[in-house]
DNA sequence: AGAAAAAATTTACACTGGAAATATGAAAGG
DNA sequence: CCTTTCATATTTCCAGTGTAAATTTTTTCT
């Protein structure tokens, strides 16, 4: 009986536009000073509003690194789309995961650097594996043939490896804390120092 | 003039310790619920009083994280001392990088993760660029001759490359998202996916 | 319409970091 | 020895934070 195209009470939909107004404030003000009553005053509810929709503020944080894991994961599956397993789609996905988290590095903090995953909720638990199940199917055509280096790497171990690099890269670039060039510039391409994974046409069938 | 071992004044060596009360009650209670309140009363001193000695709360942040860095780089070189440029210097590093991640996971963080890059001190500066070294000096054991896989990779980017692996894998670690075995235990072990560098006797000579 | 439930506000409280004025105590100069 | 000086620490105050409880407003259901 609900008619979703009609506003409801009070406000509306003031959970989404709390995550929405979080967001926003979240890459203007920085995830230290992102307060619950800045986040309410945007929407333009009192600062005990949200109360009804999130349990705390933790709650909050955990729906707007949710939303932030599914942008995530739509940034890699955009640039992985039409491309072929193997080097085209590993440039694709490693680039997409560094873009984000240049462009919305507070966010990306707050996904990955907040401490939220020991109280994390179902949503945040789900959205966070969606967005490493995009790095789980770009490595899946690194899988087979196997890493040069390691030949007895197993997939699982690959899949990590590729996370553990795109990032830490990610995270050191957007903390100021390197990589750089040795002339000082920072390093944006990730792909610089990725190892060489072998391919070969054989990946697709591998591909399951 | 200075008697060191006497009390000179009110508290006698304010600075440091409120720096070691920060190092101790931030492993307790967590990044994010530290209070320069809380070290003040640990010490037994007014919450204003650390004023005199540093800026800000952010200016105590940053000793704390200095100290951190220095430790840090201790923990490595704690390792890698005694053994030969190589694979087990590369173990023992990596594993002090990692342990002391570990071990003072909330230190980490401040350290890596709470964006206090961005306006530092010439001392965290300083301690960070010293942890960096390390690593540095582990990978002109890997640089000659080059990494398998990418046998064009200049000495800078392998340095970044074991970084990047190194750091990404201690922020996922304790960040509770992985790494992780197929079967859900914790992987404590970065060497379980660390590609192979190529090594050789000949190491020790390229190492000026 | 009236009852029940949901949503949002008001008020109050215990915290936080920082600014300003004040007090304390140690060192230095006569 | 006494006083001055200055770094150190305290007291007081303020604006801001998240949360809980009671209350008001609006929607929904019977």
């Amino acid at each position: 009986m609900l008619k979703e195209n009609r506003k409801k009470y009070h406000h509306g939909d003031l959970k989404p536009a709390l995550v929405q107004a979080g967001l926003e404030l979240l890459e203007e003000v920085g995830l230290e000073d992102l307060s619950l009553r800045a986040i309410a005053a945007r929407v333009g509810v009192s600062h005990t509003a949200p109360k009804n929709h999130f349990e705390s503020l933790k709650g909050l944080l955990c729906a707007i690194a949710a939303e932030g894991f599914r942008r995530h994961a739509e940034e890699m599956r955009k640039g992985v789309e039409g491309t072929s397993p193997g080097k085209d789609r590993l440039r694709a996905a490693t680039a997409g995961y560094v873009r984000f988290a240049r462009e919305n590095p507070e966010l990306f903090r707050l996904m990955f650097s907040s401490g939220l995953a020991r109280d994390e909720t179902p949503e945040l638990a789900e959205a966070g594996a969606e967005s490493y199940s995009v790095l789980q199917s770009v490595a899946a055509g690194l899988d087979w043939p196997r890493p040069a280096l390691r030949p007895e790497l197993h997939s699982w171990q690959t899949e990590l490896l590729l996370w553990t690099i795109v990032h830490g890269y990610a995270s050191l670039l957007i903390e100021g804390r390197g990589p750089r060039t040795p002339h000082g510039e920072p390093l944006l391409d990730v792909l610089e120092i990725m190892p060489d994974f072998e391919f070969d046409s054989n990946a697709d069938r591998a591909t399951q």
